[in-house]
DNA sequence: GTTTATGCAAATGGTTTGCACTCGA
DNA sequence: TCGAGTGCAAACCATTTGCATAAAC
């Protein structure tokens, strides 16, 4: 499986109805490649070829997440984190670890007894959210 | 059952080695009576008889939730809400409407084989956050 | 009399917004 | 060309902090 070039991320973007910008393209590229959701701050580190305004990039990272181009991930830690959202990487929940913040998926999602719970009580288009943390192995 | 006097608190603040002060008596009947958790603003209306600073409101709160006497509730929503922390009351999720915003306790938590997977993988001291969103049926 | 809590004012930090300009389609 | 995207500067908003004063124990 290799990386999506920059010619996928051009059709990604046409098919969203978003215009291909060196910046979104840029931002598309890190962010396919990380392994963890970045922060906005880790993102402008790693984007230090392309000259950028900081209001941008929330535009983009914004624009991106309403377009399911990305997700924006809320780990309690003050501010968010993005990761691109496609197939291969779809639904999943994080646990961070609170000395060394390094992030992992974790293999399992709410039981499905609980949104049927809910649904019977009367909710409608029920989502949720779930996070772990802990210390992790090496940080013990 | 009936509720807690001030006298009640007044004995709590001492256990805790906390001073007891106007406002934060005022604070503690204020949330020991509160259905959901409540937000800094809707605490600030609700005070409204005594009277007290911004900053002092948020030191109460953050003094409370580290003495275990609050916790401290993230639904996502920007800012934080809070609510008792009492052995009547304990460790529990929440579902947010997100149309009239009503929260409601949910009669789960996460499975425990998340937690002892975890503990295999290495991971100590582990918390975990969950919270559900959805349209009430009251809204539908 | 100490220690802790409070008020005031100013700062913080992530994120957003208004507006004029620019660039991609 | 024409609307979407951008830069700049300023605003926002929940929350925090420094510091001097005041209240609790």
């Amino acid at each position: 499986m290799k990386h999506q070039h920059d010619q996928d991320f051009e059709s990604l973007l046409r098919d969203k109805g978003l215009k291909s910008t060196p910046l979104r393209l840029a931002l598309l590229e890190i962010l396919d490649l990380a392994i963890s959701p970045m922060t906005a701050e880790e993102i402008t580190h790693r984007l230090k070829k392309v000259s950028f305004d900081r209001a941008t990039l929330f535009r983009a990272l914004k624009t991106f997440t309403e377009s399911q181009i990305l997700n924006t991930v809320d780990l309690g830690e003050g501010f968010h984190r993005y990761e691109r959202n496609c197939e291969l990487h779809h639904h999943h929940h994080h646990i961070i670890c609170t000395s060394c913040k390094k992030i992992e998926v974790v293999p399992f999602c709410v039981p499905d007894e609980f949104k049927k719970f809910l649904t019977k009580k009367g909710y409608r288009q029920i989502s949720h959210r779930m996070d772990f943390s802990g210390i992790c192995k090496s940080c013990t």
